[in-house]
DNA sequence: AAGGATTGCTTTTTT
DNA sequence: AGCAATCCTT
């Protein structure tokens, strides 16, 4: 790909000020037409920099209303820091009218206004996995299935990926006698969501397509409202999400995705990067932009991780590049077993810590959320600060989903998964005979089990004691939905709180028992900062964010987290743990299919290319799997890596060496790169006017110097005519200054 | 009905 | 090894 000519690149930097921190081919992507455009562009290429700048290009220059903009980004985080973003470009709060969120997000919006229109009640729950599961069991048992046979699990996934591909149960391909149980049940389990009151996360997609589908009038509606649409890791969008897009951009064709297929690593969940050359069927006009600037690593991390990714076939070859020359190199390290690997990393990470860098510039990543206790318990050891994203999320904590469930089940009596839940917490005598009748009753009647309660104790089919303890939940739950259209969403749970005297349940005098009321109370904090929700729109929020989503960036710690999460994330510093044949590539992946160790592969190259300055690759020599410690063998991944890259690396031989080294902190310090300043304080190095040399443009002016991030970003106009004016990184050290005389 | 012991099974990755 | 589902005892 070429580039444009300098002459262009610093006419257009000039010529706007919204642009000015782009280079040639970001303007040009910014600065297209109007109709379809695909950003093809490698990882640290400002992808995400380039949508926001589109974003402000067409409020101003375009003066497209602000309302009329849906960006989709990955994860609510990286909406709100667009969001923030553009508010600061423009100077005002013009972001707040752009709908930015999730897919997901976007869709319950819509279907909170939509939904009667085919059906479905507005105030509909969403159910997470663990909601699904628990329906699913109950499919599976109301079925009379054999739950060895048809793992509610094993069905769960068949179905998501049906959903994902919008085949709904009556059109589900069945082939053998296993497909039609499948079918059945998927069936049986759309129903029972409905009588729920319930969406899971995938109906959140499909429900809208067929809204679309089946309503024009309303798909017309939102055609004109969102004139413009926006997508980023548009790699990572499935068969849903690819036509919800194509049912919006039809008419107006104003359609701007990013993508990278170098980076689609979430197949698994329907994800179908081929949506890439479908676009381009589906749009023939379709403006193809590369970005293969590389702003966020050195030269020979970006070479390794090119190195790595090259051995993938079915790729569009990208010949990525940095103005941030050398640094220090990768290195790969192997440990004896997980535990040296934790402080062998630690130990990293505090002689690293007393240099430029502090404890939030280092990320640890990994392939399975299981290998951060190693790693956790070495960080402890040596008094390590560190955060860990994603391990058990906090809204799957069962105290959490316990109060969830209270308020769930005032919004929704209907809502039998949540009724099972708690109609025994805190325990009141409810035991699985009770559970039994009540379900048994609520089948024979087609209604939800708080209903069947109603009914059971109307007839007066329990025994005494049993009708008293179910008479008590009950009243609570009547007590309640009432008192919810006078009280705020706070007042409501405090009340809930009280009335179950949840407190002394939680706590059982362990220190367990206390951080889980820590927990209920955080949550109360989460309900208290947004206090004019309704009931219904805090339980969708609840079910909508991901822990990626709560990292706040200037915290003083280590961050944890694996390498899925660790998408679009960026750090001086990062850590690969565990790259063993098994674990990365992952044995899942390795039986089944070379196209599952592909994606390994780029999952990799995703951690890879988080690392801004110094990336850490380790394995250990043995692991411990599945309860007993078996010897490992190198990631094959490790061999792809270039040789005069990587320092030190393994063999047979070595193995022994380093269990003697056992204690020594090997790694490697090498070179530091330029001259990054301090994080606390950036002090510029260049200023206008100065005289500047570099290696293949020679000597120049300095026209501007501006802090950016953690960085200075240099403009310079050469004296060679051929060059014209470019932009540098101060921290990759290109330039050195000329005396003049 | 509740709590404790036993068994058997599991691990990718997440909106 | 850890955890959930199941069994067993009270």
């Amino acid at each position: 790909m070429l580039f444009l000519s300098c002459y262009n690149e610093a006419m257009v930097s000039n010529t706007h000020p919204l642009l000015r921190s782009l280079n040639a081919q970001q303007c040009e992507a910014v600065t297209v037409s109007d109709g379809p455009v695909l950003v093809l562009a490698g990882p640290g290429s400002g992808k995400t920099r380039v949508l926001t700048h589109r974003i402000a290009w067409m409020l101003t220059e375009q003066q497209v209303p602000p309302w009329r903009v849906l960006a989709v980004t990955f994860t609510n985080k990286a909406a709100r820091e667009m969001r923030e973003r553009i508010d600061g470009m423009l100077d005002s709060a013009g972001g707040r009218d752009i709908l930015i969120g999730t897919f997901h997000a976007m869709c319950a919006r819509i279907l909170r206004r939509e939904a009667d229109w085919i059906g479905l009640p507005k105030d509909y729950l969403i159910f997470d996995t663990d909601d699904q599961l628990a329906v699913m069991k109950m499919v599976v048992k109301e079925l009379g299935l054999d739950d060895k046979r048809y793992r509610p699990r094993g069905l769960l996934n068949a179905i998501s990926a049906a959903k994902n591909e919008l085949i709904l149960p009556p059109d589900y391909p069945v082939r053998t006698y296993h497909d039609e149980v499948v079918a059945r049940a998927y069936a049986r389990y759309q129903a029972t969501l409905r009588n729920n009151n319930a969406l899971d996360f995938d109906d959140l997609l499909v429900e809208p397509v067929r809204l679309f589908r089946s309503q024009p009038e309303v798909l017309a509606k939102y055609r004109d409202r969102f004139r413009y649409l926006l997508v980023d890791e548009f790699q990572d969008t499935n068969i849903a999400q690819y036509v919800l897009l194509r049912l919006l951009s039809q008419d107006h064709r104003s359609l701007f995705v990013v993508a990278d297929e170098d980076q689609s690593i979430y197949s698994w969940r329907g994800a179908d990067y081929r949506n890439i050359q479908r676009l381009h069927t589906d749009y023939p006009e379709l403006v193809e932009i590369l970005l293969v600037e590389n702003y966020r690593s050195t030269q020979v991390i970006l070479d390794a991780a090119r190195a790595l990714i090259s051995h993938n076939v079915d790729r569009t070859p990208k010949d990525l590049f940095t103005r941030k020359q050398g640094g220090a190199p990768p290195t790969v390290r192997e440990a004896y077993d997980e535990e040296e690997e934790g402080s062998l990393i630690a130990r990293e990470v505090q002689s690293l810590r007393g240099t430029r860098y502090g404890y939030g510039d280092i990320a640890v990543m990994y392939r399975t959320n299981a290998q951060s206790r190693a790693l956790e318990e070495a960080f402890i050891r040596q008094g390590i600060p560190y955060r860990l994203i994603g391990a058990t999320r906090f809204y799957s904590r069962k105290e959490i989903k316990d109060v969830l469930a209270f308020l769930r089940l005032v919004q929704n009596p209907e809502d039998s998964v949540s009724f099972q839940r708690v109609v025994n917490v805190p325990a009141r005598g409810i035991g699985a005979r009770t559970l039994a009748k009540i379900a048994a009753q609520a089948e024979r009647d087609g209604k939800g089990h708080y209903q069947a309660c109603l009914v059971l104790l109307a007839q007066g089919g329990l025994g005494s004691r049993t009708s008293n303890a179910v008479q008590g939940f009950v009243d609570l739950v009547q007590m309640w939905r009432p008192y919810q259209s006078e009280a705020t969403v706070m007042q409501l749970l405090d009340r809930i709180l009280s009335d179950t005297d949840y407190e002394s349940y939680v706590k059982d005098g362990t220190p367990e028992g206390d951080s889980r009321w820590e927990n209920v109370m955080a949550l109360r904090a989460v309900v208290e900062e947004a206090p004019l929700l309704s009931l219904a729109d805090f339980l969708t929020e609840v079910a909508l964010v991901a822990d990626i989503d709560e990292i706040e960036d200037q915290v003083e710690a280590v961050t944890l987290l694996t390498l899925h999460s660790a998408k679009g994330l960026e750090y001086p510093v990062v850590f690969i743990a565990g790259l063993e044949e098994g674990m990365l590539p992952h044995s899942r992946a390795i039986e089944e299919s070379p196209q599952a160790v592909a994606e390994e592969r780029r999952l990799l190259y995703v951690g890879m290319t988080r690392a801004m300055e110094r990336l850490y690759l380790s394995y250990a020599f043995r692991r411990n799997w599945y309860g007993n410690n078996e010897p490992a063998t190198h990631s094959r991944f490790l061999d792809d890596l270039p040789d005069d890259v990587v320092g030190g690396r393994r063999s047979r031989r070595q193995v022994q060496t380093t269990h003697q080294n056992w204690g020594v902190p090997a790694w490697p310090t090498g070179q530091s790169v330029g001259g990054r300043p301090e994080r606390q304080q950036i002090q510029r190095k260049f200023q206008r006017g100065q005289r500047v040399r570099h290696r293949r443009f020679g000597e120049g002016a300095v026209q501007d110097s501006q802090i950016e991030g953690n960085d200075e970003i240099v403009t310079v106009l050469f004296f060679d005519n051929r060059v014209g004016v470019k932009h540098f990184l101060a921290g990759a050290a290109p330039l050195e200054s000329v005396s003049e005389h």
